[in-house]
DNA sequence: TAAGGTTATCATAGCGCTACGATGAATTGG
DNA sequence: CCAATTCATCGTAGCGCTATGATAACCTTA
């Protein structure tokens, strides 16, 4: 007879969780300490006496223990994670410092969290929102317009936010990068300098890429300082790709009639002025002065040679990792705003 | 006269810990329901009366709450986290498969945690283990070969793990992407039709590069199997640029006297080979025919336009999205092995 | 109206770890 | 030899959230 089956006392299991294979207190056990001394010996290894840290490190190889950084995030009240919001990591520019920034922190135990906006504003703010909830070491975004809403949140947190690529403005907390106004008005002195005078800046998506319009205005308005006769800007209102180049020079040429001297918001453009030109005829430098910006890996080896400006987008990324791994050490003077202008190069080639 | 001061209860705050601005709690009791139901609206809104969800919506509103993933991610036991391993995110196919990818996850709430290699296996084993210490929803590698520690962690760990950009081996879980040596043979094949029959593959940093490895050897295969007279492969061991390129071309030039076929494993190489050329006046395609891999930006427009072999980097990230979404939902056949080939497309331009 | 079925909501027990304060052992000094 | 000081180690209370089962509230239908 089933005395227990109908019975008041049913033995059910009471709650249940999902777990993980091996936790901190299976390591604790097998090296016969508390698990508050394996999260020591994790965080700082040299607080623990040499015999129990050597207990701990061949349990922890035993049995194949991989800390939990989401349960210690959250006890920590803040994460190991750094968050990088970008336009577009299509973009070689953005891609290199992302490539440098990673690096940098990985060598410090700090992970990549990676977004991108494709130059939208709202993009952002929901990316920023979500980059929030991980309650990241550190936040860094790319420019310093931003939405209300974004600048908000960020400033309600307590996070440190690192702006980057653009200088110029009131940065949120701390920036890293240079002027975009000085880099087109060094490549309208350079041609100027080069006896140009019908100069044509040409530009792509600049109605999103704010970054590119600051050129395209810093260009324009070292064109009117100088003694150019004419200085037009040409946006594509696509992305910056060789194509684009293509198009727009035909369009410069058709509003300049006797271009002489072309500035590229991206080397990709001119690129495919280059080829363009290579295509109809016409001869560089001789006939058009050409300088791009941003130093691809093509601009030194094409025919010919392309002057060019250098953002150091590695630079970039060298900085804003000090500047993030300065915040967590708490080595950063509080309270006091750090800018760093990483600057531009100018690298005078064939094509000028 | 101080009562408290020298008596035994001594009132101290017992402990203290750092914590949110605003928590779920806070808007629970703003709403004036429970925080269960708070966190079932922000899960699944519908389960929630409406008149409840209005009220959670606008004190979530009200308070500017920002959930906490991290504490959300350890009680579910999994976070809301895909984590990817590329070789290098410089490299233009890995940036697009990774934008694709990152803007198909984050429009279901996926963040993107990033790593690079740098081509490096250990560096990879070290990549995984702290991915998996986010317990992340899923995990993507780039390849299909990894070191035993990568692989004994990966099957230790219950996570879906997807190998991206390599077909022909075993997968460790699921796989998306293409046959490299097949994509060597489309370009042998191409260049015999063409009548080529002196040939060369210029590959670059190969001896860590499995994938451009393979691409050789399947060019080298299809070459002997077909009647090419010679078949070299010639190797860089730097990074693949346009620098390389020229370096390369004239390499083969000396293996290969007659040379009049030639496939890059890049198109990055490509364009240096064509920029070589039009420097020393090796006409192309009557003089030698070239081929790329790639089908990166500027390959439709140089000149003269580069045929080359599209690999679909951005398709391959839509797949691996889909692969990931699946697992997660559950809609994945239990044990079920998924491979998905992605191919490739010769497009033949004017350099061929 | 009672039995049975739906919902909508809630109380509660952790997820695995860190940080705080406390404990006990070892060392020292007067 | 006991108080004072150091040092390694430990016990424990959460961090903020989700999942589970339970409960209450509301319909059905016989």
């Amino acid at each position: 007879m089933d005395t227990g089956g109908s019975s008041a006392q049913v033995r059910l299991t009471r709650k249940r969780r999902k777990m993980q294979r091996v936790t901190m207190m299976d390591v604790a056990k097998l090296a016969q300490v508390s698990p508050s001394t394996v999260s020591l010996y994790l965080r700082k290894p040299e607080a623990v006496s040499p015999s129990a840290g050597q207990d701990i490190a061949r349990a922890i190889d035993d049995l194949g223990y991989v800390p939990n950084l989401v349960a210690g995030g959250l006890a920590a009240a803040s994460s190991k994670v750094v968050s990088i919001i970008v336009p577009s990591i299509r973009n070689a520019f953005f891609a290199e410092t992302v490539a440098t920034l990673q690096a940098e922190l990985a060598s410090e135990g700090l992970q990549v969290l990676l977004g991108h906006t494709d130059y939208g504003e709202n993009q952002e703010e929901a990316l920023v929102r979500t980059a929030l909830s991980w309650a990241p070491a550190a936040i860094v975004l790319t420019g310093l317009s931003h939405s209300l809403g974004t600048s908000k949140l960020l400033k309600a947190s307590r996070v440190p936010v690192i702006e980057m690529w653009e200088l110029g403005g009131e940065p949120l907390d701390m920036a890293v990068g240079f002027s975009h106004p000085q880099v087109g008005a060094s490549a309208a002195r350079h041609l100027l300098s080069k006896g140009r005078r019908n100069l044509a800046f040409l530009g792509a998506r600049m109605h999103e890429d704010h970054r590119a319009e600051q050129r395209a205005a810093g260009f324009a308005e070292a064109g009117k300082a100088g003694d150019a006769s004419i200085c037009e800007i040409v946006n594509h209102p696509g992305a910056a790709t060789v194509e684009a180049g293509a198009l727009l020079l035909n369009r410069a040429l058709q509003q300049v009639p006797d271009l002489d001297g072309v500035a590229c918001s991206n080397d990709l453009i001119a690129l495919g002025v280059l080829f363009e030109c290579q295509r109809t005829g016409i001869a560089i430098p001789e006939k058009i002065a050409l300088i791009g910006f941003g130093d691809l890996d093509f601009s030194a080896s094409c025919v010919p040679s392309l002057t060019t400006i250098r953002p150091s987008g590695d630079l970039i990324g060298k900085e804003v990792a000090r500047l993030i791994l300065d915040s967590i050490h708490g080595s950063r003077p509080e309270g006091a705003r750090r800018i760093v202008d990483t600057s531009h190069v100018l690298i005078e080639r064939r094509s000028t």
